[in-house]
DNA sequence: TATCATTGCGTTATTGTGACACAATGATAA
DNA sequence: TTATCATTGTGTCACAATAACGCAATGATA
């Protein structure tokens, strides 16, 4: 059964179960809730374990001398190939319960390593950070743990570990009470879109209509869009226009709010 | 110099160094911003460190099998007496640089004790916790390493150790955010309260003035208040009405928000 | 008994919001 | 070529929410 492949794979998860303590800090990981938008759904992105099957948000811990802001975009770097996105936590999950050292312990049974001390064992609180991205760019990798990384629609989701089920509610909670104050679609949609495009997105994140006129209005009302001289082809009924953010006025909104409600 | 208390407090001290990682988590502490209401000034419940002088914001860590919220709770307990407060964790302070080597390695040095290696010395990540108390009830105990608990008016700062400044700050623009969403007052001031006390409460935290007959339309719309057929006696002018909250009103704006702005 | 700062309730002008009307558009079908 | 039609962009209007302000009532103090 051992081969090269495996001989490496069995060393880099003895390393980490074994030594992992003397680069990351203990008791504490982080996980994200990485949102994309595809085809008038509300996706994230999910991690498969090996061997169990089960889901799981893509995560990982702090280094020793690292900002936890820069362990989270590390962590979505390594699973997403993207750089750059702004990643925001959003709650400490600390449930003394939603321990790993079982799951961990039938994990090293399977990749055929004994081990009865590790880090790994111990309790951990979790850090839930949120990340919003394009879709279109990324390039789902899992990580040495897990068998495969894919989108789920949000209204679709599989059996997943742990609590990763309530951190994932929390953070869709989170994003729709921020959304009336804080403009979103930056990193959601393509660098140009139309306005039935950005009203779904909000339709979708909100779970519920809108009027679609005074959608606009009040959009249009923020300054974060610039209309653009464009207007999309090759559509049935009236071609709508192309808009982009204008991405001054954009960061401005997310620091002082967007001065209504949807 | 040594008589039988310092020796129990040395004990105690060496023992917390060398042993506490025995029943605390690592790398992960807890800080609370306890805020009162008194004499028309809002206050901060802050600790003096033994020896360095500097002030703290009241902290502790987290037990192996202790909710997070449990420790929060536990240590706002030990400080201030108070039981049933409702806290809230609202940020994670993870800067590489915040850690409390030199400072524990000097408090140390203090006490009289040396020690080359202990869990204190490695770098903590705090959560902050935030928790609005009746100024008047509280009896401010200092723990093991203070020598002084005392409140301050949020607009005269002593200086603070390492970045509780910052936390303090985050927790203050916390509170004012959340202000306009949620109804504020039942733990901060007495069993009843006039109607100019509520809102000079509000302006202080929001550190500007409100319109007195704007304000009273829109706190009694939300219907947390009761008016009680009672009339402060023994003022200048006009004595105003009292009222107390109701509180089964009151948990529900907390819950779903009070549906205005101020 | 008059004074006066303060309280409680009310009024008005302005702004914001929801609901809806209607013309413009441009691919599709007749 | 022309009519059709779902969809888009702009505008209107009634109503609700809000800010700004007026005024009488109150009750201790002078």
């Amino acid at each position: 059964m051992a081969n090269f492949i495996n001989m490496s794979f069995e060393k880099e998860i003895k390393d980490h179960f074994s030594k992992g303590h003397e680069i990351y800090l203990r008791n504490i990981s982080v996980d994200c809730v990485i949102f994309g938008f595809h085809e008038n759904e509300l996706k994230v992105l999910l991690l498969q374990a090996k061997y169990a099957g089960i889901w799981a948000l893509p995560g990982g811990f702090i280094l020793k001398e690292e900002h936890m802001d820069e362990a989270a975009k590390r962590i979505l770097k390594n699973r997403t190939g993207l750089d750059d996105i702004y990643m925001q936590q959003f709650h400490v999950f600390s449930k003394p319960g939603r321990s790993t050292k079982e799951i961990n312990q039938q994990f090293l049974k399977n990749v055929g390593v004994e081990m009865k001390e590790s880090w790994m064992f111990e309790r951990f609180l979790t850090v839930g950070y949120t990340a919003l991205v394009d879709f279109t760019k990324v390039e789902g990798m899992p990580d040495v743990f897990s068998a495969a990384c894919e989108w789920f629609n949000i209204q679709l989701l599989p059996e997943m570990i742990l609590d990763h089920r309530e951190i994932l509610h929390t953070a869709l909670q989170r994003l729709q009470t921020n959304l009336n104050y804080h403009p979103i679609g930056y990193n959601l949609l393509q660098d140009k879109f139309t306005m039935p495009e950005l009203q779904k997105l909000y339709e979708t994140i909100l779970n519920r209509t809108l009027d679609r006129r005074n959608f606009q209005r009040k959009i249009m009302a923020t300054k974060i869009l610039k209309k653009l001289n464009e207007i999309k082809k090759g559509v049935a009924h009236k071609a709508p226009n192309y808009y982009k953010f204008d991405l001054k006025q954009y960061k401005k909104a997310l620091k002082v709010g967007m001065g209504f409600e949807l």
